[in-house]
DNA sequence: ACTAGTATTCAACGATCGTTGAAATTATAC
DNA sequence: GTATAATTTCAACGATCGTTGAATACTAGT
């Protein structure tokens, strides 16, 4: 049943990828998981090779549809400007913008893979490797992009610019619930529709100021 | 002898935090914290109540000596204003500048503090909790001196910027060496100077955009 | 030197960890 | 329907986990 093997894999990945984004890679068992994907045991190492690649296929999972739907927003910006350059708050748009809309639309799916990738950004242990794997290439068309709208822009304000956008961006999909308790409720980590207006503008802002 | 208790207890911190900080709470054991800090693991649960004691008293240590240089840092600029208001770049260079600063000049000692800060903060298990507990009075000083300076700035504005802020600077703080592949070796995480100069000034143009 | 408290060592508890091999079940192809 | 392969179950391995109690060594006050 062909149909069945896909269910019971799939059932795992749920069950893994909503455990690590609550507990991280080494505060879940295996058998924790397998407990939530109402399965065996031994059938997490039939269906993968050890925990490790468990994680990883978690990882690799949903990357290429972002990467995908984030390339695409990338090209409708360009087609858009024939002649001249995009600005720098459209390039970022597209870059955050289809991350956060999926994330609003379609909560219940995505939220605790981007709470795992919030994590692993941030650790030390795994965010240089995994990171730079899955997602760089399409970093670097992105830093392509924003080098010709800032041409006199050094590499090094370029590279820290993406630096402080990738931490603000991970940081709103890790929704801790911090910046709710520190509002006292006037703001809600969850409302992602008020993030979408703002994180663009605040950092082409950035961007801007330190490229000028 | 008064002299080696403080020595062992500090020891187990020391290990403790540089483990936790590399592995996470739970990726590391009792027995490696006390492997590295040379002496028995009983004496983990004579020094400290438990585990998660342990790792509650590794965050509290250092988080005095920041508010405290932080508190400071903002009432001297304040100082310098008697009648105006200080402008918001003045006022996130307070905000950052100490921690970057002591970052840069005693490395060794703060560095995988300033990791597990960065990963806790982005942890949907610690970051909501913790993180208030340890730095929200502090940044609420902040977060009204700001208020101050962007008078017609609304909440939301305010709270979300504060929020991209955040996660900016405890990316920077993970030192994850993400952005040294990305760069192709033009930009090093460690290059402490660098960032100092650029992120009060990336971050103040986007308060001042969002609040304009 | 004796005592009281502090610090450290040693040995062990039950629980849980990641992982595996072999048997049993179910689906697919002829 | 029977053989073959894919999937699931069951039982268990040695290792390590957090934690504890009792015995030992050390320090300080008298």
């Amino acid at each position: 049943m062909k149909n069945d093997k896909q269910k019971t894999r799939d059932r795992i990945l749920d069950a893994a990828e909503e455990l690590f984004a609550q507990k991280g890679h080494e505060g879940v068992s295996v058998r924790q998981i397998m407990a939530k994907a109402e399965a065996d045991v031994s059938l997490a190492y039939y269906h993968f090779k050890s925990k490790r690649d468990l994680f990883d296929q978690v990882m690799l999972r949903r990357a290429d549809i972002l990467n995908d739907i984030r390339l695409k927003a990338l090209e409708a910006v360009e087609k858009r400007h024939p002649a001249d350059a995009p600005t720098v708050e459209e390039i970022i748009d597209a870059f955050t913008h289809p991350l956060l809309d999926l994330l609003a639309r379609e909560h219940d799916e995505w939220k605790y893979y981007f709470r795992l990738i919030a994590q692993v950004n941030n650790s030390p242990e795994w965010g240089g490797e995994l990171m730079t794997r899955y997602f760089d290439p399409l970093v670097e068309r992105f830093v392509q992009a924003l080098r010709k709208a800032l041409p006199d822009c050094e590499d090094a304000d370029l590279f820290w610019s993406y630096h402080f956008l990738s931490g603000a961006l991970t940081l709103t999909f890790a929704e801790t619930g911090r910046i709710d308790n520190l509002s006292g409720g006037t703001v809600k980590s969850s409302d992602l529709a008020s993030v979408v207006e703002r994180m663009p503008k605040f950092l082409a802002a950035g961007f801007e100021r330190l490229c000028k």
